[in-house]
RNA sequence: GGAGGCGUGGCAGAGCGGUUGAAUGCACCGGUCUUGAAAACCGGCAACGUCGCAAGGCGUUCGUGAGUUCGAAUCUCACCGCCUCCGCCA
């Protein structure tokens, strides 16, 4: 969520920074909103004092045991202007907060121009492609053959979109997350955390899915009415800890990372990524998030983005940085970083991790606020990024150590992970 | 699932329907004292919204939401959460 006082006092600059990313906005809704809100709120306030201290007056005047009718009839004059005030109140801050509530975060200073995706730039590129001197097969071809991927089962059990993993793959799957989790708990201190999957519309609003893009989630209503949701990161129940909280600011940066499996319903993406498990509908992630002071947000978005690097390079996996251009970006993210692993087989780059900052834009919505010693509370910064898509990394080791005998090796990390196995052979 | 109890400020813990946004203690901040620190003493210390150049004013908030009332932390109803006991259970 923006700073409304932003809105108010800079319209020109919101809608600047807003045109960057292609999200035309017409603020004249919201300016005259804003002018009724001044005037009913100011009205509604100047009758609420005047009753108060009426009332007041009577509490006094029956204390000393006078006559309270006069005052009460006074007072009894008010109760419907009041009234009628307060719901037209109620209803114009219901209707700005919706308006408020669907803007997009304002891209970054250091955020390229561009659209689409054509218009993000390579910032920096980590190894070399493996040479390979047999055309390469892609995951689906490998992994059916070793008898690991079987995307009829997953079909069968669920749907499109869902796969199931056997034997060695199950396992070189589970090593991955191990593998991630292991070395940003022990190398890059964050703490592990176990959250629920299942999460309510206020969590789902904090981070920015709701209201906005419900049509990618998966909803689960309850006999009594109320609904959770499925998480489509771990990003959501993770940020959410601090919803609502004042925290002391020299307690920061908190620095968190979660395995779990996330959902996505991928509305609009039919036809999109339909082979293989590039694109599922459930699929394994290891989450970075960080809740750092504003003035760390920045430096922090480059250490995160670091620490899942550090995963893809001790894959030895060949990978390339994209800093995304405005109009590529999320709804809440003020910058992105993505993080794009080479897969050969479709002779591409591929996203495997996402590293945003989000400045106070979670924060706001979430009312999550660090305070100095001594000072007053001021939302913090939220960041987040995969550390790294399990699913994903997982099509990156098969395509990418695939030998010309249809065997993939196993990568050197991930070996005491795998009981020593060193490579996974057709069955 | 059954029975009972409880939800107040960063924490602990008071609070007859009426000058209570809320006693008191701890924590925290400033000061006196001290070579320095501690102790003691004095003072300050909720959040959010809104109006205002500012000083400051006003409003809202005692789990959440409705209601009764001129006036609700205090009364009523519903919901949510927590605790205790019983039952069941991965």
């Amino acid at each position: 969520m923006l700073d409304i006082q932003l809105l108010r006092t800079q319209p020109d600059a919101v809608a600047t920074g807003l045109a960057r990313r292609g999200a035309a906005i017409d603020l004249a809704p919201f300016e005259a909103l804003e002018a009724q809100r001044k005037q009913v709120q100011t009205q509604t306030q100047e009758l609420q004092a005047k009753r108060n201290a009426l009332s007041k007056q009577i509490g006094m005047l029956k204390g000393k045991g006078e006559d309270v009718a006069p005052v009460m009839a006074e007072v009894a004059g008010l109760g419907d202007a009041l009234k009628a005030n307060e719901e037209k109140l109620a209803v114009l801050l219901a209707e700005l907060d919706a308006f408020v509530s669907r803007i997009p975060n304002l891209p970054h200073a250091s955020v390229p121009a561009g659209r689409d995706e054509t218009g993000n730039v390579e910032v920096a590129r980590w190894g070399t492609p493996p040479a390979f001197d047999f055309a390469p097969k892609d995951h689906v071809d490998l992994g059916e053959a070793l008898g690991g991927l079987d995307f009829a089962a997953g079909v069968k059990i669920s749907g499109s979109r869902f796969t199931l993993m056997r034997g060695e793959i199950a396992r070189l799957h589970r090593a991955l997350a191990q593998f991630m989790l292991d070395t940003h708990t022990r190398e890059h201190g964050y703490t592990e955390l176990y959250t629920p999957y299942l999460v309510n519309p206020d969590s789902m609003f904090g981070t920015g899915q709701l209201p906005k893009f419900e049509e990618d989630l998966f909803r689960v209503e309850r006999s009594d009415g109320s609904r959770l949701y499925l998480i489509p990161t771990a990003e959501v129940p993770v940020t959410n800890i601090v919803r609502g909280e004042i925290l002391e600011t020299e307690k920061l940066p908190l620095k968190f990372v979660c395995h779990t499996p996330c959902f996505r319903s991928e509305a609009g993406s039919y036809g999109k990524d339909t082979r293989g498990m590039i694109r599922q509908h459930q699929f394994d992630k290891v989450e970075l998030v960080q809740i750092a002071p504003p003035e760390a947000s920045w430096d922090a978005l480059e250490q995160l983005t670091g620490h899942a690097e550090t995963i893809l390079q001790k894959l030895n996996l060949h990978y390339r940085k994209m800093a995304l251009c405005a109009g590529d970006m999320g709804f809440s993210a003020a910058k992105t970083y993505d993080l794009e692993v080479w897969l050969p087989a479709q002779n591409t780059y591929r996203e495997i991790s996402s590293c945003s900052n989000f400045e106070a834009f979670q924060a706001r919505r979430m009312q999550a606020r660090c305070r100095d010693k001594g000072g007053k509370p001021r939302p913090l910064h939220t960041l987040n990024g995969s550390g790294l898509a399990v699913g994903r990394t997982l099509v990156a080791v098969l395509e990418n150590y695939q030998r010309a005998d249809g065997t993939v090796v196993v990568p050197e990390v991930l070996r005491g992970y795998m009981g020593g196995v060193e490579a996974l052979a057709p069955r």
